[in-house]
DNA sequence: ATATTATCAAACAGTGTCTGTAATATACTA
DNA sequence: TAGTATATTACAGACACTGTTTGATAATAT
């Protein structure tokens, strides 16, 4: 029998792990994320170079352990909220667009951390860091809807698969995600995401008042 | 003045890409993409290791002058088809939904060449492909609205910047063709531009039927 | 014919992988 | 509780490959 399955982790790969992150940490505020490397984060962390290819893959796989941690904090905000506060449109006479609670969360969020944000988007080497975002909102949302479906199937996906439904929703958000911290930022998490918001669900049609047949 | 702007490019430079492109599309068909390595190619090509870096930043970018050729007789063709054609609805009572002609001819290439779009998809160190592709799908949209605008400025992008529509567009469509390479493309290239298109221009609220305040 | 420019081999630091060996945590036993 | 056996981890050294730079050489354009 395996003695450490999820149980606890060797003290050994705690404190090489803890090194390691706390030493990329500390690289990343001194000097240009590209140009840091795997010799140098090994060196600072007094632990062998090899040793880092046991716990990590590569320079961003270490990175994401800090994407992971502050993401499964909003992650886990985010799952609390129900069903309703997800899909309610605010068509409702209560006035115009108003930002979507949750989908304000994620933005919000981003913003709050965008000292790490901007790293995947701006780096040249990183973009294994976004593709792995992506999957993490593509899996979420998949799980989502399948919950949705089974605690109240109301009239739900009839044209699009489930996968279809998330790759779109995902692919859009991410790209969004990084259009705004291109763009430095300068629209705030509420005009984000009334935008997003209105594109999303009520499609360009609806947002951009194409016409059809429009010549 | 510089004797060679656009003019000819000298037989040397056009002997050594060539060869290294063609050893590549070779060994692209003998074994996995990832496993080639850049000596590989310039010793099949006959050209010196040194040599490769002169044109090419790496493996990437030299399959990138795949993606750039085929690409463009498509963009081609796609420059030609005039605005009515992409912005046509079918909501006009001649059925329902009918695949948009323009997106049909994008999924149609994507279809035809999906020995070559499905490397970065499946690849592991290729996402710089996928980020470039996102990001000439977004130039040449953020184009075509602007000239839209000045030809025929009809009421358009009230709510939204250009940039922000562009980036979603670029960013579902890109997402979306990763999902269906990695389904093996199982559905029918008609049948996603469907999908897309109802996604898109109608929004999550007609296509999957989401209502205000649903609980 | 001459100035450009491309190519090349060699050398370098860095990457990612794989050894065998030493260190040390954990689990089991008494 | 302590002591030992077992399983894991950390390590240095070696390897092929990458990406970059250098100066010398050869091909090309004008």
């Amino acid at each position: 029998m395996q003695p450490n399955q999820k149980h606890k982790l060797d003290r050994r790969v705690q404190r090489t792990v803890q090194s390691l992150r706390t030493a990329l940490l500390e690289l990343i505020k001194e000097k240009n994320y590209d140009d840091i490397s795997i010799e140098e984060i090994t060196e600072r962390a007094n632990v062998g170079r090899a040793t880092f290819y046991l716990h990590f893959k590569d320079k961003e796989d270490l990175l994401l352990e800090e994407f992971t941690e502050i993401m499964d904090v909003r992650a886990q905000a985010l799952s609390e909220i129900p069903f309703s506060e997800w899909l309610a449109n605010s068509d409702d006479g209560s006035g115009e667009n108003k930002p979507l609670r949750p989908l304000l969360l994620v933005f919000q969020h981003i913003h709050d951390h965008s000292e790490l944000y901007y790293l995947p988007v701006q780096s040249a080497n990183a973009s294994k860091i976004v593709e792995r975002i992506r999957k993490v909102t593509t899996e979420a949302i998949v799980k989502f809807v399948e919950n949705k479906m089974q605690t109240d199937p109301i009239p739900l996906l009839f044209e699009v698969p489930i996968e279809f439904f998330a790759a779109f929703f995902s692919g859009a958000l991410v790209s969004i995600v990084s259009w705004w911290i291109k763009e430095d930022m300068r629209h705030t998490p509420e005009e984000v995401t009334t935008m997003f918001r209105s594109l999303f669900f009520g499609g360009a049609q609806d947002t951009l008042g194409l016409q059809p047949g429009a010549k």
